[in-house]
DNA sequence: GTCCTGTTTCGACATCGGTCAATATCGACC
DNA sequence: GGTCGATATTGACCGATGTCGAAACAGGAC
């Protein structure tokens, strides 16, 4: 499995000022959407969710399977999006792989909603 | 800045469940995934940037075409968006039309993606 | 090695979504 | 009334996306 590298989102330097601080640049504003268009389907939302909510913070697909009605090889896609996006990663311990929320990526988002700068608090 | 008073919104009421409290059902992540891919276009989160951070927290459709590389009615059809998912809202003043965000739907979406409650300081 | 189970990838299909040109609507002004 | 400028709607094109079944892959148990 070595092929799929991928660049491996640099989270550090997002320097998120929030939507109403100033006009968004194309850039930023690209490379927002695609965090929030993994975001725009409902069974990823529910997908995180159900990830993030439970006590370890991680989950196995067979886990997430369980109350949605989708065939796995969807939900396989759908965690794909997700992590693609930057907003999970998964690990594979023997038989399961286990996916877990990235909470920067996730406090992002939340400071880019924020209305004003209380927000800074972040860290 | 005293402009920036906002329309006192009942934050009380937003029980805006963060994604990493319990798993959203599938009503509320249908509703949810309306906003967010209503967001999930980099020319709309450009558009909502624009108005939200006027000095007046509103803009007109030919305000927001400048510096935008797209035809007028595309523009308008991502306002049109926008506005049947909440996140904004028209009203027309003489021959303009002008746009301001419902500061409430950003809000409610800066809380869901709390990681916890320190959010709740808002005001 | 052979099975079995959990997970991912592959192809195919139907639907959705962004964009444009053309047209329509609305309001101001003459 | 007519005209003009600002905005909205329509219709069409085409690429993107959600879904599935089938097949491939990975690891553990035997």
């Amino acid at each position: 499995m070595s092929k799929q590298v991928l660049p491996l989102n640099d989270v550090s330097e997002c320097r998120v000022a929030p939507l109403v601080r100033e006009p968004l640049s194309p850039d930023a504003a690209a490379e927002l959407a695609v965090k929030l268009k993994a975001l725009s389907d409902p069974a990823r939302l529910r997908l995180l969710s159900a990830i993030a909510s439970t006590a370890t913070q991680e989950a196995c697909v067979c886990d997430l399977s369980v109350g949605i009605d989708l065939t796995q090889p969807t939900i396989s896609h759908h965690l794909k999006v997700l992590r693609q996006a930057g907003l999970v990663d998964s690990e594979r311990r023997g038989t399961w792989v286990y996916y877990r929320v990235v909470s920067d990526a996730l406090q992002q988002l939340s400071l880019l909603f924020g209305t004003d700068t209380l927000t800074v608090t972040a860290r």
